[in-house]
DNA sequence: GCATTGACGAAGG
DNA sequence: CCCTTCGCCAATG
């Protein structure tokens, strides 16, 4: 299960990082990512603030840069910015990937923008019980 | 050990 | 409503 609200300021207190490459912000956050259904995406925001780091968003997006060789895999392109833009397409394998995985669980990109992003927005706190 | 860099986000102009 | 600035914090040079 997903550890739900801990403050890990320092995360000497979970594992230590030398021994362990992705210490637990990183594995928390990829459990979240797994959770995603298919179809519905959540913002790095979001699980920022599920994870209790809150203010710190960008560490999540800084996660998933190792998220494409963990296992099992994580679905990065379920993972938006708060305004709903692709905005890590980028680091995927090709540029187009981003938007064609989402393609395939009917999600509609536009102009690198997820369509009715509202609606398909999926919440870990709210979905997980905050 | 300081400076820069982000797959971010909120606030201010 | 668009653009810029700033805060956040781990990683990197």
């Amino acid at each position: 299960m997903v550890p739900k609200k801990s403050s890990r300021k320092s995360p000497s207190e979970e594992q230590p990082r030398s021994l362990s490459r992705q210490y637990s912000f990183f594995e928390d956050v990829y459990q979240v990512v797994r959770q995603v259904p298919r179809g519905r995406i959540t913002t790095y925001g979001a699980i920022a603030r599920y994870l209790g780091t809150g203010l710190s968003a960008r560490m999540v997006g800084w996660a998933m840069n190792g998220a494409h060789h963990v296992h099992p895999a994580v679905p990065a392109h379920r993972v938006v910015n708060r305004n709903g833009m692709l905005s890590g397409k980028a680091h995927f394998e090709t540029p187009t990937q981003m938007e064609e995985l989402l393609g395939k669980e009917k999600v509609r990109v536009e102009k690198d923008t997820v369509v009715d992003f509202e609606k398909r927005f999926w919440d870990p706190a709210r979905e997980l019980g905050l």
